[in-house]
DNA sequence: CAGAATCCCTTGGGATACTG
DNA sequence: CAGTATCCCAAGGGATTCTG
């Protein structure tokens, strides 16, 4: 239990997760991945990036110092070993879809 | 994407995944269960067998009408299958802890 | 025992405006 | 572009007390 907890406590949140999986497949740029991770503001990427790259899951670069400046953000080898709970979570919510479907489209028993 | 997050819906928060590990091993009633998930009050304990009870995560059971009355909580199949998800985080969970040792115990660059 | 009710503080997080 | 700063609300969650 108590690596679980451990787990949670950094992965934990309502944008960890989804921000990972926003850089599983390659850099990105800060614009481009609040893009990605559809809903979240500046002002919560910035703090959750910011988390995740002082635990070592991620690594921020800045590419260029020109005045508009470019920075990416890239998973650390470390930040790529979460797939698997990410893979995980992809499997249970798809079986979660397709429970509540048959529900809506089977209402054999209890409705009526 | 979309089942990440549906999944996070329903499994994320501090408590969720904790309840669940804590009914892996079979039915439990609700002070068991308390002592088993460290630290949360049985108002919260109360509100998140609730919605998992709700999603069809588990099942809720009064044993016992007596006067101290006696429910258990039964791990519905649906609820099992997030079992990968808790071993997926377990796993990361414990690299993370093995890391954070040898950061302590080897600063060879870093640090002096 | 199993939980509901109340009170209250802390944190997450959204909106908007501003800066290097 | 890549953030930072401020304001502010809603939800999360703890402590305590009460009840069937």
């Amino acid at each position: 239990m108590r690596p679980v907890r451990d787990a949670l406590d950094l992965l934990g949140g309502k944008w960890k997760l989804p921000i990972i999986v926003g850089l599983l497949h390659g850099p990105k740029r800060f614009k481009h991945l609040q893009r990605e991770v559809a809903g979240i503001t500046a002002k919560m990427l910035s703090k959750e990036l910011k988390e995740l790259e002082q635990n070592g899951l991620l690594v921020r670069h800045v590419e260029a110092e020109g005045v508009p400046v470019a920075v990416t953000y890239t998973l650390a080898e470390y930040g790529e070993q979460v797939f698997p709970v990410i893979e995980a979570l992809r499997v249970w919510g798809q079986l979660h879809r397709a429970r509540i479907m048959q529900a809506a489209s089977a209402p054999t028993e209890a409705a009526t």
